[in-house]
DNA sequence: ACCTGAACACCGTTCAAGT
DNA sequence: ACCTGAACACCGTTCAAGT
């Protein structure tokens, strides 16, 4: 056949069919991505030069897109960081899937790191020292990673429970059951990081 | 050659050789493993029905070992909490690569389950609610494999600063780089966690 | 530049056959 | 029970060849 008159492949269409392929299988294959796209293998790779790893950056800038972390130029910075927070697991929980294969890739596009600009900036303004700023973001990142990944994992399986004694067992009988047992603990850690991060902010202040 | 007179495979031998292969080549697969344990794949799946999948609880169990949940038993909550979390980050780090491998794959070993007694023992000693022990520890757990992902990843490309504004280069200029980096970030984690629960014991106390 | 078609080395898993 | 040897379907990636 050789060149088409009008391309048939581009970035976006690639990425929103593996992102599509994800969602419905819980993963995805180059040759499926192709037969998924009515193309061969090797005509998606002249789009993508690095492959599999590459389409998984694209399924991150598509699944990123919803995370909301301007809310730190219109409100005070704790307010601001939980809906940055929440965003972060809708984003994520929108795709369970696609967790599992971002979790594991290095992030590749650079794109994406200025995306913690308004991030920064609010923790700046918010007083926090200049050498902590990274902590504070990879910290907070790093439990919505966890909690995305926790989220998107099949229920735990209950049985076998008999080298579980008292305690955990009360616990985990008065614990809620499916989706609102992650949530319960994601809106836990946030309320409980935030609040540490403000006692930091004070004994910062008090020096 | 048929059977051995005495067997040349166990779970533990499989289990060991396998972490063995992805501390030496980041990951490992099934006919890598065969090889190195000098034996046909086909003899591996005798002793791991389950496949791959069965082999990677195998490195997790290893992994998980030097987790130190004890602490709860000898220790104040909030010191004992800091001791797991630091035994859990070092258990991890021991073995970057393997991160990855438990990140995704659901637990499905029972008996790790049972490893949760001290420590759900210890916040309903320090008076956590019952029905929030769970949620404590699940946010505990999201933040501490986040944190081995991050401090297993390779260095942030700091390259194509271009969209980078004022606020977070000076940030990421002020932080320290290598394995500090990762671990500043954890360490104010931990603090900022365990003293957004200390505040909550406080107020649940003074309902 | 953009796509096809065929190929390569390799993967996870299975199964009959041996002792 | 425990291991061998061979096979199956499938994967990621590459490359010459077409327009």
């Amino acid at each position: 056949m050789g060149r088409p008159r009008v391309a048939l492949l581009d970035r976006d269409k690639i990425g929103a069919a593996a992102l599509q392929l994800v969602d419905r299988d819980g993963d995805f294959t180059m040759p499926g991505l192709a037969r998924h796209l009515g193309v061969q293998v090797s005509s998606v790779y002249h789009h993508v030069p690095a492959g599999r790893a590459e389409v998984i950056e694209l399924v991150r800038v598509l699944v990123s897109h919803r995370i909301d972390d301007a809310a730190f130029d219109r409100l005070p910075w704790d307010q601001a960081f939980v809906v940055w927070a929440r965003s972060y697991l809708d984003a994520f929980s929108a795709h369970p899937a696609a967790v599992r294969l971002l979790a594991t890739e290095p992030i590749r596009d650079p794109a994406l790191l200025a995306a913690y600009n308004p991030v920064a900036a609010g923790l700046c303004r918010a007083g926090f020292a200049d050498d902590e700023i990274i902590a504070v973001i990879t910290a907070a990142e790093s439990f919505f990673l966890g909690a995305a990944l926790d989220a998107s994992a099949p229920d735990i399986i209950a049985g076998g429970r008999d080298e579980i004694e008292a305690d955990l067992r009360r616990a985990l009988d008065a614990a809620p059951s499916g989706p609102a047992r992650a949530k319960q603990a994601f809106d836990l850690g946030v309320d409980a990081f935030v609040a540490g991060l403000r006692l930091r902010l004070r004994h910062d202040c008090a020096d």
